[in-house]
DNA sequence: ACACAAAGTCACCAAATAGTGATATTAAAA
DNA sequence: TTTTAATATCACTATTTGGTGACTTTGTGT
């Protein structure tokens, strides 16, 4: 009568749902979870009560093993490796083209990674929206990462000239990430593109093949 | 002893102040409280307590005169005109130039717009973070404000390629708000660039113009 | 089999927030 | 002056959220 347990042991095949009292297996729970809400509702739907509930376990295991939310959401932040895809090891060996192709090639498909990403894309609006360090050291690491590319290929090829590269990358980079946040709420048409069509996305692959074609023959 | 009055007064100068029981004068107080909330504190702080507490009103006069919070923001938005600065209207007569000079200078002056105006940064962030309709209609009037000027002058001059110009604009345009969305908390580093520094936003500025000038003479 | 430490649950408290009924205040009409 | 209707305030409730102490459950070593 007293203290009905709320453990729920499903039969069928065996398979029992139950907390697995394993202190890694919980803790690697809670950031999955974290991922899952700020994947579907955002970085303002982290609340500790939600975290709670989607991981299945109670919220007092996040006080006791990350030291609250905040630390939580620290820990998932840093356990994430959002960067993979613009790392350092990927600079070819072998560079002729003054590393054309290979600006060209990353920004494409930076452009497509943003768009199919959905933790990517909100994890770029918390960043907008929030003051916390560990956001703060995703935007350093970022910058770490893009610098090996940009002093690796851009400055030898482009010399003094090699801030006014950097500037259209900038501009480069910023336009691909605010596009792609941008279709999510605001809705499809961007200068009246359709940034969700294939058509539109074409459009757009091509204007950034463009600038980029244009500033290593002509800037 | 009992009900004891909260209205101040301030007997200096003869200055009083004192609600004026001035429905529309209270209205207009509501809707200045938003905007100054949004502008220091950003969106996440717009609750009923905190604006009432700035209009220096009571919350229940909120609830009477717009209906409720949502309806006071829905307010706020299209009292607001966040586009004065990309309108149709602003399209010269005269274009012997195909509208070069027109386009660089609009995206120039956008640049140092969102750079200075918090307030209209606050506001692309709230687009991109809520699902309000309101909102939703805020990026339908921008882009029907941008569609007179593509129409006008982009399509004539570009015929056929006009969407590759447009595709161009809309890199430009989103890599604008990014970059000075970004620097607001990500940093002030963008790919290598200050971007709040006199010389990283010269770079940019130069940028802009370089690729608008591109893509007049070669696109 | 037993003790015990770690995993996990539950009931509770405190603070913040949205919303409303009862009441007070005042400008202006009668 | 009195009445009245609109303006405004306040005190209260309900809900949500973060946080914690006391408890139960269970795997493991003795």
């Amino acid at each position: 009568m007293l203290n009905q347990q709320s453990t729920i042991y499903i039969m069928e095949k065996s398979a029992v749902i139950t907390p697995e009292r394993n202190r890694e297996k919980s803790k690697q729970r809670f950031l999955d979870a974290v991922g899952k809400i700020l994947k579907t509702k955002g970085y303002a739907a982290l609340k500790v009560n939600d975290i709670a509930a989607t991981a299945g376990l109670d919220k007092k295991l996040i006080y006791k093993y990350f030291g609250g939310t905040e630390q939580l959401l620290d820990a998932y932040i840093s356990s994430q490796d959002f960067w993979s895809n613009v790392k350092g090891e990927k600079v070819p060996q072998v560079i002729n083209d003054g590393g054309k192709n290979f600006l060209t090639d990353m920004f494409l498909e930076q452009f497509d990674y943003v768009y199919t990403n959905k933790e990517f894309q909100k994890v770029l609006l918390w960043r907008l929206s929030q003051q916390r360090n560990s956001l703060k050291k995703l935007a350093e690491d970022q910058e770490a990462n893009g610098e090996i590319i940009l002093q690796n290929i851009i400055d030898p090829f482009f010399g003094e000239k090699s801030e006014d590269l950097r500037a259209v990358a900038a501009i480069l980079v910023a336009g691909i990430y605010y596009l792609n946040l941008s279709t999510t709420y605001n809705g499809n048409i961007f200068c009246g593109l359709d940034i969700k069509s294939d058509h539109g996305r074409e459009k757009i692959k091509h204007a950034i093949s463009f600038i980029v074609d244009q500033t290593y023959e002509n800037l």
